[in-house]
DNA sequence: CGTACACCGTTTATGACATACACAGTGCCT
DNA sequence: AGGCACTGTGTATGTCATAAACGGTGTACG
């Protein structure tokens, strides 16, 4: 096994806790797990997801392969470090007092992260990943930032998960447009496409289609208040209304 | 490559919308695509994800493993095809009147499509995806249930979106929650996390801690109107009363 | 103060897997 | 009638994660 420590908690926990005991005995280690993870990121920022194999990872650190397992106890393992380190958020930050406001730019914070290591989207989010320091940084900042709205613990808590979920899909969404997006943008696709969905099969749907919707004709212009930009927009202002209606029905 | 046809839409598309044309020339072709899929979607629900690979697909078909290629281009091209034919909703549906109630009943059915086949949420959902049939059809049942609403189709349908990402991330918190739950809640493992979660360091999340927040200490029962299911509930509070009081605004 | 052993980084080996390629049979189209 | 597009198959390759065994190393304990 070696996926979890005594204290049953997964491994990865400890280690970016740093409560993970060091050994003493043997001889002096090369290499640390700050650098294993750093070298990692290095390969998925550049290549993607996909290149991050501990041959990779071990040959840009001028090691073997197998010495990485002595600091990392799996793949696994090493991914959820990564996913840690991604989320990183400044050090120093000011939010603004009032909690829309606060929110919004705390959103923003996420979504650069997000932005600078797209990777870390494939990575599953479940619990020990919420666990994991910089994420409870980052929900610790966000607490902050809702310290005037009138919720209660538990409450501001579902905000959270919900707004960084957000965050998550459409930086997702962006970055698949991206990737895709002139591919299936392609005129005879788009003509299939229309063709199958016909309004007695999505009578709703071909509507808006037939308005020009749905299905992007061209790649969406970064500036395109319509793009993706404007769904991150518009999910933030239902969220933050939705908070504030609940707020203001939770007054009465 | 193979990845794509000629109309510069990713096959899967094709083969999912059935616009793929098929070979005439040869002998009688011993499968199809939705056995395959079938197959490799049994096996998915009853061993996860991992548990899908060509050998195993094939096996249960009493097929070589290369004779799925006749098929399917690659693995990817089947998990896409999995994905789509995983987000099922029922043939007939009957959506109550008032908008709220009717996403509400929306959100409901995703969330059973997604509990049945919960390793469709390990698959990215890119734009490929969302011009899949069944996820076109969810869309369009959305669209319907938003009926009654006043808002723009782009609204709309970025709302949809909205929505049914929470689904998703919710049945993602409950299955990783189910598996690593009581894992993480080991005494010792708890203890170590207040411990590295200090008040001076993370002061807003550190006080919800104290009041027994954020950690889980017992595996949430299925009842704990706390638990997901509480959150599931609590954001679609939120993302219900954030659209009526956008369509209110609207209105003005 | 020496020695045992815990630990280091390495080499080699194994077993999944996805997938390319070549083959022998099959049946529609010309 | 026969070519050829297509079928399912067997074999081969290359990439991975990871287990196991090994010789060197330095600390802690006798």
């Amino acid at each position: 096994m070696g996926e979890t420590t005594e204290t049953g908690l997964p491994r990865a926990l400890a280690i970016a806790w740093g409560v993970q005991d060091v050994p003493q005995r043997g001889p002096s280690r090369g290499l640390t797990h700050e650098r294993i993870v750093a070298a990692a990121i290095e390969i998925a920022d550049a290549d993607g997801l996909g290149a991050v194999t501990m041959q990779a990872v071990a040959k840009s650190l001028d090691f073997t392969t197998m010495s990485l397992y002595r600091y990392v106890s799996s793949k696994d393992e090493l991914l959820r470090l990564m996913q840690d380190a991604a989320v990183t958020v400044p050090e120093k930050v000011e939010l603004p007092d009032d909690w829309r406001d606060a929110l919004r730019a705390w959103a923003d914070l996420i979504r650069d992260a997000y932005r600078a290591h797209p990777w870390a989207l494939e990575l599953p989010r479940g619990q020990a990943a919420v666990l994991m320091p910089r994420t409870v940084r980052t929900a610790d900042l966000g607490l902050a930032a809702m310290a005037g709205l009138d919720l209660s613990d538990g409450e501001k808590i579902a905000a959270i998960l919900l707004i960084s979920q957000h965050v998550a899909s459409m930086v997702e969404l962006e970055r698949s447009l991206e990737a895709e997006g002139e591919v299936v943008a392609t005129p005879e696709g788009v003509e299939m496409l229309r063709r199958a969905i016909t309004p007695d099969r999505f009578p709703h749907l071909a509507e808006v289609m037939a308005a020009g919707g749905y299905i992007a004709d061209a790649p969406a212009r970064p500036d395109d208040p319509e793009g993706v930009d404007g769904e991150y927009a518009f999910g933030l202002d239902v969220l933050i209304a939705g908070l504030e209606s609940l707020e203001r029905r939770r007054r009465e």
